[in-house]
Parts: structure tokens; C-alpha cells; sequence
DNA sequence: ATGAAAGCGCTAACAG
DNA sequence: CTGTTAGCGCTTTCAT
């Protein structure tokens, strides 16, 4: 086995040394100052190259009192929603010098709030956040610091911050009004937890959309849920145990709509005596059995919209937080 | 609009005043070194609070020479595979408190070195690496300046590193002989590329358990493919052209078997006439009328065991490199 | 047990 | 256009 030198990485005093010139030289050249005689920084180049000079982000992070860092944070990193933001996220800041810290708080204001702080001391250069609880979530550690911050998909209680939300209120609106048009009557919600903000605002829409139509609303056909799988899966028996079952089921979120897949097909129910509808991506998902619609958020929007929004805010921090507030969005036939 | 005054945070300095003890000290109670009269000690803590003190991680890790950072590279992170390992690792780390720095290779070989370069600026603790290309991803640039780089799910060819992977060649084998015992005969296999790690070895695993049950190989029923949704689906079709179709097909990856699905469903196939068997965690699918068992491959396992790889490198810069072969996994019936 | 002081690697005034 | 120099905030010998 060959022992491989612990090359000691070369400094910036390494390089100036060996093109003969100072390091604040090496630095400009570093940097692409113009203002460095084009020959002299074609020698440091060479030095560079020659020595194989590595940057040491942490030292230029230190002098320069920032970073090119963001993290950001969500509540579930397996949820395709998520991904999908995040890969916005990245892809957009990327173009801008940033690596992400990604951070998965699991749902938890307690994991959400260490996160922030060790992301805080980490000075990086902002953070995009879908917070946990968006009532409970303390963003105050951040904003006191000065910190960049930027709230996705749910606004966050406190404070008024740089936010990118879905219109879900429109978007619940357009795929219960779907089932009205296509003549079903009784169409359920299953419903995320009312004091979140997707939650609460999809069911307003869910609501509003019924009485658009004319269609009186029963209580009966609303089925409070908690955005889990297993919470869509016991929504659809409950659903399905009454007398008069549903002809259309409006699901507030992805997982629960596995869940209701799930169930639907526990109970061995007649595809053509029910519709479904959902929103946020389900990509993995491949039940053809059961007509499917679901709303296409254009999820990564959403990460390169934020991102927009904090390199603004990183580059002028005084600026007045704005609120984005992506179209609801376009039906998709999933399955029919 | 209330102006925040954007109050600069103390630092240890002016702890140490409001303390009336030296900055030595304060740093002392802030690393919990035992060596401090516990009297002052407390004094300090109280300072620390009232002042509301942050530490900066990155003077700390310029200081220290060293970062509580983790770099994690993986080539999609929107697939389940890399988002349960991620959170195996995450989980492991956190213990021992290092944060994780996600990145997203995009199966991209110029991505991937760029990121490890990006990471190496950032003077991470370590690395672990699911290589987008298992032989021309260059890892030395890592190496050779002394990051610990922990490889998992594919090997890297070029040198020897800490590895975790999955037992593939016997857990093709598994899923194969599984359905010969069934009394399945025409069994298929929808393969990952041939150079690939997994491709190769699950390929491997499927031709021995035939071989095994002397069962005559059928070129035909072996399709190359790309671990794509898409090649899943083209393999299906075509596979389903034959005079003589499989009654089973053993499937190299979760994506793929999406595809199979939907090109099963798509052709309409009576599901009594085929089974399915597919590697790596598909969570989010819901097809329930395709018979279909997934290798269970305790998936986030392969994260803890990787960072415990990692922690104990960055512990013991010198020891052997050391490759784990988590067990192929036990079979579970997703469906049927 | 505590403090003084040096210095991690880099950048940005400030001079020249 | 280039060099000198003073730190960024923290930790850590080395004295005391």
C-alpha cells in the first residue's frame, strides 16, 4: 500500500512566494480584481496551478464575515414536494456561488430550532425555511442576528418575512369545482390540520368552490386529518363506512392520498363510483386503478422563487419583505 | 414597521469583560473544560445568557483546523434510496455533532468533482460519497488532501476507501430463486447498466439463481436498461412483445419498476399472469394490482453504518480502509 | 486555575 | 498597479 504524503495544502503566502509576488497580489488574482498587471497575474496563475493551491473557505469566510452558504430547512426531506423545492433551490443558487445546508427538522420546532441556531453560527448567508409549525416556529434567532431569512410554503406566524406560498385556496377552488362540472354532488375533503396554513386554506377553497355551486355543504363529507398516509387511509373508511359515501374526494396533501388509495382498494371500492383529487407531486406513485388529479404546483418554482428572494434580500437587507404568491396552478390528469 | 436594531453579536471578548475573566477562560466554559473553578464557571454561563452569546463556528473551525461539517454527495436525492440513506446519515451524525452539507450530483461526473472541490474548500470533516459513476468519479482530489471520504452504495474504482454496499449479487439471487420456488420458469430481468456496481451485480445474482435452480438461461429475457422510469417501461413493452412472454421479472431498481408498472397497466396484463420483484425502498408507489415483492434493504442502515465509517476515520486518520457488505436483505411482499 | 498573547488563512484598507 | 499590515473571532500553548 502506497502512503500518500499528507501534502500539506499550499497558502496564499505559498503561492506569493513562489510567483514572487505579495499575497495581496495572489488574493487579487484570486478574486479577479482588474486592476492586476494581466502578466504578472498570468505568473500567479501558474504558481497556482503549479502548487495546487486549494481556497480555504473557512478563512475567507472569516475575513470576509460571510459566507456563500445557505441553508435551508424543511420538515421532511422525503416528501417529493420537498425534493422538488429543494432542487429548485439548489439549481438556482448554485448559479450564484451558494451550496446548500440542507437540514430535515422532521416535522419538530425543537430539531427546527437547534438547526437554526447551528445554521446561525455557521454565519451563513441566509435561510430558506418551510417551518415546522408556522405558528410555533421561532424564526426571532435568525432575524435578530440580521440573518436572511426566507419562509416557503407556509407563512410563518411572527414577524413578516421574505415568503413564497401557493395559492392553495384558488387551487382547492379549481379541483372541487372539477368534480362539480363533471356532475358529482358529493364531494368529501379530507383535510389537512386546520391550523396549519395549506391546511386551512385548502379547505376555504374546498368550501368556497361548494358554495360557488350552489352545493350545500355536509359535515359529514369533511374529514379532519393530519396530512399523514395513515391519516388519509382512516379519512376514507370513515368516508366510506356512511350510508351515502361520496362520488368525489377533494385530499389536502400527497401522503394522505396514498392513504386513500390504500383503503380504496382495501375495500375493494368500484374505481367508476369514486374520483379523487390532490394536491402537491406524488411522482412515485402508480396507481392507475383509481381516477386521479392532481394540481401541478410547478414545485420547483417555488425553490427558485425563494431563492430569487433571498439573494435580493442578501444584496440589499433593508428591502421591504415581500409576499409571492404562486398561481394555484394547473389540473393534471394523473390517472383516469 | 419596528426598525430591529441589528444588534452585532458579542463575542468572546465581551464575554469575557462582563465576566471579569479572560477571553482564555470564557473559551474554556464554552468547550466545557473541566479545569475551570466551577464558581466562575457559572459567572460566565450567566454572562454568556445574559449576553445573548453566539458562538461563531467559523472562527472556531479556522482556529480549530477543523469544521463539525459533513459533506454528503448523492446523485438524486428526489429518489427514496438516497433520501432514506441521507436520513440514516443525518440521524448518525447529529449524535455526534456534525451537521450534514447535502449536495446533488445529478448523476453528473463534472457536477460531483465540483462539489467535492467545493466541499474540500469548506474544510469539511469528511465526506460520503454515493458515486454518480463508479469508475471515472475522481475522489483523489479528496484524498490527496487528507478528507475522509466514505464511499457507499456503488464501489469506487480507483483506490481503496471506506465502503458501505449492499449484498446485490446475492439479492438478486433472493428475489430469483423466490419465484422459481413459486414455479415461475420464464423469469426476466430488467438490468441496470453493465458498468455499474449494482447493474453488474444484481445481474450476477439473477444468473446464478437460475443457474442454481438449472434453469436455462433466455437472452431474450434479460433487457439491458438505465435505471430509469422510462427504461423500465420500454423494457416491459418490450418484453411483453414476445411470442413467449416471462412470467416473472426480476426488476434492477425502484424506478424501473415504475415504469413496469405502468407499461403493465398501460398493455392492461392480467396480473395473474405476472409477478415482480424489485430492489430498493419504493415507498410512495401504490400499485396494488401488480403482485410485486421489494428487496427490504434496511436502507438507512447503510447511512449509519457509513457515518460510523466516517467518525471512526476522522477519529483514526490511518486505520485500514475497511468495506462493509450490509446482508442482502429480507424479502418483502409489497403486493399481491 | 487563570491570563497574555500568538496565530489559523485570508482579504482589504492604506500607502506607495 | 503592488506591497505592508492589521485584523476577522476563536482556541491554545505557555507562563504564572
Amino acid at each position: 500500500m502506497t502512503v500518500v504524503a499528507k501534502s500539506t495544502r499550499p497558502k496564499v503566502v505559498d503561492v506569493a512566494r513562489h510567483a514572487g509576488v505579495s499575497t495581496a497580489t495572489v488574493s487579487r488574482v484570486l478574486n479577479n480584481n482588474p486592476r492586476v498587471d494581466p502578466e504578472i497575474a498570468e505568473r500567479v496563475r501558474a504558481s497556482l496551478s503549479e502548487l495546487g493551491y486549494r481556497m480555504n473557505s473557512v478563512a475567507r469566510s472569516l475575513r470576509r464575515q460571510s459566507n456563500s452558504v445557505v441553508g435551508v430547512i424543511v420538515p421532511d426531506i422525503a416528501n417529493p414536494f420537498f425534493t422538488d423545492v429543494v432542487r429548485g433551490i439548489g439549481d438556482a443558487l448554485r448559479d450564484d456561488g451558494y451550496m446548500l445546508m440542507l437540514c430535515n427538522s422532521d416535522d419538530d420546532t425543537d430539531l427546527e430550532a437547534s438547526y437554526l441556531r447551528l445554521l446561525s453560527a455557521q454565519q451563513v448567508s441566509g435561510v430558506i425555511v418551510a417551518p415546522a409549525d408556522s405558528l410555533r416556529s421561532d424564526l426571532t434567532e435568525l432575524t435578530s442576528t440580521g440573518v436572511p431569512v426566507v419562509v416557503i410554503d407556509r407563512l410563518a406566524g411572527t414577524g413578516d418575512f421574505d415568503s413564497v406560498v401557493f395559492d392553495n385556496r384558488t387551487g382547492a377552488a379549481q379541483l372541487t369545482a372539477r368534480f362539480v362540472e363533471a356532475g358529482r354532488r358529493r364531494i368529501a375533503h379530507i383535510a389537512g390540520p386546520e391550523r396549519t396554513f395549506t391546511g386551512s386554506a385548502r379547505r376555504e377553497g374546498y368550501l368556497e368552490a361548494l358554495a360557488a355551486a350552489g352545493i350545500a355543504t355536509d359535515g359529514a363529507l369533511i374529514v379532519d386529518s393530519d396530512y399523514s398516509e395513515e391519516g388519509g387511509y382512516r379519512a376514507v373508511r370513515e368516508l366510506l363506512a356512511s350510508s351515502t359515501p361520496p362520488d368525489a374526494i377533494v385530499i389536502a396533501n400527497n401522503a394522505m392520498t396514498l392513504g386513500a388509495i390504500r383503503a380504496l382498494t382495501e375495500l375493494d371500492v368500484d374505481p367508476e363510483t369514486i374520483a379523487l383529487a390532490s394536491f402537491d407531486p406524488v411522482p412515485w406513485s402508480t396507481s392507475q386503478r383509481y381516477s386521479l388529479v392532481v394540481l401541478d404546483h410547478e414545485t420547483m418554482r417555488m425553490g427558485t422563487e425563494a431563492a430569487a428572494l433571498l439573494v435580493a434580500r442578501i444584496g440589499e437587507p433593508s428591502r421591504e419583505p415581500e409576499i409571492r404568491r404562486l398561481s394555484a396552478g394547473t389540473v393534471a390528469v394523473f390517472a383516469d
